[in-house]
DNA sequence: TTGCGTGCAAAGGTTTTGCATGGCA
DNA sequence: TGCCATGCAAAACCTTTGCACGCAA
């Protein structure tokens, strides 16, 4: 989170529209440009990355690496995701590409150990499971 | 695995004899260049990508994305990793950037879950998990 | 001799940056 | 009027590829 003022802006608007109306959706910054660019919409590409890495600052979205993908995975995660968050793990298929959203107590159990035993806090916004899905396997 | 025929060059031993000095250690493609140029060995950049994506579909070196850094993570985890796998988790720390090994049954358990009820294979070897070590918590 | 391996350089793709201009407060 | 934001283009990076030559088997 950070503290910097923000001004209010046609494209900080357009990109926040984009992102609310597919909470949950992955995409890369590529398709955010080309997304706009095709709807004749004017975002620079460099303010495309410039506002997608502050929101991830500000824990608003995610940013996945994904495996396979060359570029950065962004996911709209919402704006009081500290407050109740719809909590979803994502695995990803190392052979087909698929990305599979799951809500699981098992991963909620590992956390909680990861943390009394191993002191380390796992955080479910950034973690990816690899491997093969049920098609691959 | 694959089963094609290899010639055993100066360049592929080399490499392994780079990997093996320091297995659990991680690196990247451009590390592994920058140590032979230094070196006075000769070895080109495409070479290295070469061989090391061959080793990853071997499974003797392991390949993660780490996020943050913008290029791949490699690390050499045996010949013989599926006759006994010395099976080792890791964690990365998001803020301090530390990567943590760890032997743990319960994500060991997590892994036949997913298998069981979420029909996902998972694969540790391939699998990062993000958040905070104890440091920085 | 056969065909895999290597080096070089160029291409490809993603993300970052410098700088002048534009626009919110 | 101050700054922050934007756009453009270039730069910076990482990784892959084409091609000719080299070398192991």
């Amino acid at each position: 989170m950070n503290t910097h003022s923000r001004y209010k802006t046609k494209q900080r608007d357009m990109l926040m529209d984009y992102l609310k109306a597919a909470p949950g959706v992955h995409f890369t910054a590529g398709e955010v440009c080309a997304y706009f660019t095709s709807h004749g919409a004017s975002i620079s590409q460099a303010t495309v990355y410039r506002r997608l890495e502050e929101l991830v600052d500000d824990g608003i979205v995610s940013k996945y690496t994904v495996d396979g993908h060359t570029s950065a995975c962004f996911e709209y995660t919402g704006e009081d995701a500290h407050v109740h968050p719809d909590v979803c793990y994502h695995c990803k298929c190392v052979k087909c590409g698929k990305l599979i959203h799951l809500h699981c107590d098992e991963v909620e159990s590992l956390q909680a150990h990861l943390l009394e035993e191993h002191r380390f806090k796992m955080d479910p916004q950034r973690t990816v499971f690899y491997g093969l899905c049920e098609n691959c396997i």
